[in-house]
RNA sequence: GCUGAUGUAACUCAGCUGGAUAGAGUGCAUCCCUCCUAAGGAUGAAGCCGGAGGUUCGAAUCCUCUCAUCAGCGCCA
């Protein structure tokens, strides 16, 4: 790590100089034509020290340049208008640095001192309604962001927390007692076995959701006794458990295709009903405090402070029917996460439209000593998902897409143009390899393009953007790092041998030594904002960086052969460092495209 | 109404813990496939960083006001 390393020498200097090593700090320049690494320091201790800022750079370079280390590594370091420090390493230092990282197991970055435990709350869909296009971000980015911590070495825990106890069950199992009155289920005498065979099937399922929802905004006797079937069924209404199981079932496991296809996978598959047995402890510990109480015939926490900017209502524990609701859930998850995995963090990759309720979930949970302050509970918002006109999306027809089609349509896409390149090229791949290849292209499009984009900012849904081959999408990276498999594949099989790495043959060989440097930085800030779009533009910069190598210099055809081994090695690096970028982004590389 | 998010090139977006000449992709214009995948490379045109004040040596970035868009605001999730 070149920055960590020049910040610890100029913060020496700056100490020696006289001044406080706050103002060590080094970036990566801005002014990539001007120098590799810049200190701003000295301006801002300008201030403090009443000095010009140039007389305090230049007191400091003084001292850096009589440093033994630094001789060896820095090749410039000066004084820039009004008190840059502008600092260029020698090759020699570059190319020993990333030997270093290169050589090392984790291609230097850095583990976290803390490694506590992490659970990611993310995915969440609600049984029984198909998913759509609006599932997708959480799947992406809460994957993406488990990944990361991963990597980081935290104790990472995914928990796909279904929605699965709430009103849409009392909707579903009402509208089935509607229909099929004379099911065993309904029957408060039947005292047998229920049957194993459910009633219904995946796409009687999906078709019950939407018709009875329509039906429950217009007919108050629908809805309430939607609201009475939720109300039973979180009372341990043997039949309507039952029946649940059955919807359980039949829905999971179109939700776990549809999450395999995405290539999400979660540690935890549990929802809203595993935390039912919480909840009674937990509104224990809320009555003991005396926090809950009851308002307008529910019984509510309040959650308000005295500097609140705007009124934050109480959080509903109990309906005013007595069944409870999602803040009551979410709480009594709470509850279950501490006792069985005490995490040092819990973060919601949930809609940014939530974000009154976690608000007021987290203040009860604290407030309330459900967890302690050592846990913190975090909102990860993101934007909503409109269509080309702004509004939430919808389909020409006016419905959501289901995301099982979108996942059809970019993979489709992606069998067409990996087809016709085929051709072009002049080789048949059999029909599995296209299949296969497909999926993981049309995968990383999709993902890549969601994932670039910085996580709270509403969302553009641009099928064109999901499916495009060109510029700075999936496939573009994907195109490059097959490149350097292919041509590594090439050197292993003409049985040449990797090298050292030699001084940079140009300043793209050197730009690249100088990338690679980067990617512990870029870890850490994407950690630290839970931003994954900072990882997705640092593997494009480093694939476009290879891009132009290629072009500058032909490696097979290389014909010094110390040259054509270093940049072997070179080549290793930045494959694997790609690698790992993309695999953080939930993104696979196919061996061929 | 209150609160929050967003407003950067024709389009889609990065950059926002203040730093030097605001960056990508798409589209547009011009070139480059006898040579490791042209899903590519090179060059170019294109911007009062929504507007107005302020803080600062320095502001797209921080503060205040303002306009626009979107969202949320007690028994859905």
């Amino acid at each position: 790590m070149l920055t960590k390393k020049l910040t610890k020498l100029l913060k020496k200097a700056f100490i020696e100089a006289g001044y406080d090593s706050k103002y060590g700090e080094v970036v990566v320049s801005g002014r990539p034509d001007l120098c590799q690494f810049q200190c701003n320091g000295a301006m801002p201790a300008a201030k403090e020290y009443k000095k010009a800022p140039f007389i305090i750079s230049d007191d400091v370079i003084e001292k850096l340049l009589s440093f033994e280390e630094t001789k060896q590594y820095i090749k410039v370091a000066k004084t820039i208008k009004p008190g840059f420090i502008n600092m260029t390493l020698t090759d020699e230092c570059l190319i020993k640095n990333t030997t270093e990282l290169g050589e090392s197991n984790r291609l230097g970055i850095e583990s976290t001192d803390t490694p506590s435990t992490i659970i990611i709350d993310y995915g969440g869909p609600n049984i029984a309604k198909p998913l759509h296009v609006g599932h997708l971000r959480t799947a992406i980015i809460g994957e993406s962001i488990k990944r990361l911590f991963k990597f980081l070495g935290y104790n990472v825990i995914g928990d796909i927390h279904l929605g699965d106890w709430g009103l849409q069950m009392g909707m579903i199992i009402s509208e089935i007692h509607r229909n099929q009155p004379t099911l065993p289920y309904f029957d408060s005498e039947f005292t047998g076995e229920y049957p194993i065979e459910p009633p219904f099937n995946l796409a009687d399922l999906e078709e019950i959701y939407p018709r009875v929802s329509a039906k429950s905004k217009e007919d108050e006797q629908v809805y309430n006794e939607a609201k009475t079937a939720t109300f039973e069924l979180q009372q341990g209404n043997k039949g309507y458990l039952a029946l649940w199981q059955h919807i359980m079932n039949v829905s999971l496991i179109d939700v776990k295709k549809n999450y395999q296809r995405l290539n999400v996978d979660f540690d935890l598959w549990y929802g809203e009903s595993n935390s039912q047995q919480y909840i009674e402890p937990a509104v224990k510990v809320l009555k003991d405090n005396g926090s809950l109480y009851k308002s307008d015939g529910a019984m509510v926490v309040d959650v308000a402070k005295d500097d609140d900017k705007k009124e934050i209502p109480p959080l509903i524990i109990y309906k005013s029917d007595g069944s409870v609701i999602y803040g009551t859930t979410d709480l009594a998850t709470i509850y279950q996460r501490m006792q069985d995995y005490n995490p040092s963090h819990i973060l919601y990759v949930v809609d940014s439209r939530q974000a009154n309720h976690f608000t007021q979930v987290f203040r009860c949970a604290e407030d309330n000593k459900l967890v302690p302050r050592s846990t913190s509970l975090e909102h990860i918002g993101f934007g909503t998902m409109n269509g080309k006109d702004g509004k939430p999306f919808k389909t020409r027809a006016g419905g959501t897409l289901r995301l099982s089609d979108l996942i059809d349509l970019v993979e489709g896409n992606a069998k067409t143009k990996i087809e016709t390149n085929a051709k072009e090229r002049g080789f048949t791949p059999n029909a599995d390899e296209i299949e296969s290849i497909s999926k993981v292209v049309g995968l990383a499009t999709l993902k890549y393009a969601d994932l670039s984009n910085y996580r709270m900012k509403d969302y553009v849904f641009d099928l064109d953007k999901f499916s495009s081959f060109e510029g700075k999408t999936g496939p573009y990276i994907l195109y490059s790092t097959v490149r350097i498999k292919n041509i590594i594949r090439k050197l292993e099989s003409a049985g040449f041998n990797k090298g050292e790495l030699l001084i940079p043959a140009s300043q793209v060989e050197r730009d690249i030594l100088l990338k690679l440097d980067g990617f512990n930085n870029v870890l850490q800030m994407a950690a630290r904002d839970r931003a994954p779009n900072v990882i997705c533009e640092y593997v494009y910069e480093l694939a476009t960086l290879m891009s132009t190598f290629y072009h500058m210099h032909h490696i097979l055809n290389e014909e010094n052969q110390a040259r054509k081994a270093s940049w072997y090695t070179l080549l290793t690096y930045v494959l694997s460092t790609l690698i790992n970028g993309l695999d953080i982004l939930g993104i696979t590389i196919p061996e061929k495209m």
